[in-house]
DNA sequence: TTTGCCTTTGAACATGCGTTCAATTAACCT
DNA sequence: AGGTTAATTGAACGCATGTTCAAAGGCAAA
């Protein structure tokens, strides 16, 4: 046999990335070999390198989507003011991260895993999206919305706080997603206004 | 060849868990080889097999032991007021952590390399010590000193802001550990009261 | 000095790894 | 209908993997 009827890249690349998100998530990258990849789409090995000239290179690709899509998707509308933005922002980074929980889980457990050039470039964008927080928390404490000691620190710990939702939600759990929204909203805005 | 000059089970152990806990933080559990391994240790690989039945129950071992660590030096003295429970826990929480960069992070990133059995038994260690934060949160409400609309999620929220620390912490960076102590210290106490 | 235990070596085993490539065939264009 | 391109197969490459084990030799007690 050689191609295959059906066959086509416009379907076989998305079910690639597909099937890598999932099983590098569920397994880990290193634990995931192109042989079981390959099988999880369908094909042959040696056919998934018509899509990506090595493991390594997919695996940056899916990060670096990722967080390309992050960045598109989060608007800082700098006319609002400082509540207002971060309300925005902490209700938008945990739909954001929960639509993607695989995306998520990727983009904090294989960074070692990145070759150093490539590990630069993602975390480049990465501190470009902790700088969009940063300028909100930092406005605000301008403006004397917030009590913040140090913007810096408080930036990670408000992404830390948020981001962790991601370890434990479940759609159809036990509190639905706006609830949860609620409540980490409620959290952050004291934890960073004078008490 | 056999035996070295010098060899001894008192020596070789704990420079096996030393080695195994510094190169599965460094790449990974599937990363590192039992040869990379033995070779950091300076022995061959047979060797590590004097003091592992195989290369899941090393990690499951460093694993737990972290965990039973954790647990044992983590008192929770009933007697104080629940603030005062929750600032040591704080105090507590980030040193413990700050002291164990490498256990914290195989601990967070490794747990799917575990077979089930052992999962479980990590994650029942987990529970236990996330059980010890919520009964703080729990009494503080009831006696009316917090605010918190959801204790369990109020514990993941401020587990996950706390842990964060190791992710961006490092002994003589811009913060000494008391600043950042104190900062993170402002922000839970702020984020469980009422605003 | 001899005896027996403790520790390590080094080779071997079967299996799996990422990657390459000529051959093969489906899909598309004219 | 025929020719070109695109997609896939399946075998092969060299090398690394976790684990086992007989042989060897350091160590401590008698």
């Amino acid at each position: 046999m050689a191609r295959t009827t059906g066959s086509h890249s416009d379907i076989t690349r998305p079910k690639i990335r597909a099937a890598a998100l999932r099983l590098f998530a569920r397994h880990g990258f290193a634990a995931v070999s192109m042989r079981a990849l390959a099988t999880e789409v369908g094909v042959q090995a040696g056919a998934l390198y018509n899509y990506t000239p090595d493991k390594q290179t997919l695996l940056f690709s899916l990060l670096q989507d990722h967080m390309n899509d992050l960045l598109s998707a989060c608007d800082s509308d700098p006319s609002q003011s400082a509540v207002d933005r971060l309300r925005r922002f902490v209700d938008f980074h945990i739909r954001f991260h929960a639509d993607r929980p695989d995306e998520v889980f990727i983009s904090y457990m294989e960074l070692r895993n990145l070759t150093p050039e490539n590990f630069a470039e993602v975390e480049a964008l990465r501190r470009q999206y902790e700088d969009r927080l940063e300028t909100i928390l930092r406005d605000g404490a301008a403006a004397g919305d917030f009590a913040i000691a140090d913007t810096k620190i408080a930036t990670l710990a408000v992404i830390a706080m948020l981001t962790g939702v991601n370890t434990w939600f479940r759609a159809g759990g036990r509190l639905s997603l706006d609830e949860v929204i609620a409540q980490y909203w409620d959290m952050v805005r004291k934890s960073v206004t004078a008490g």
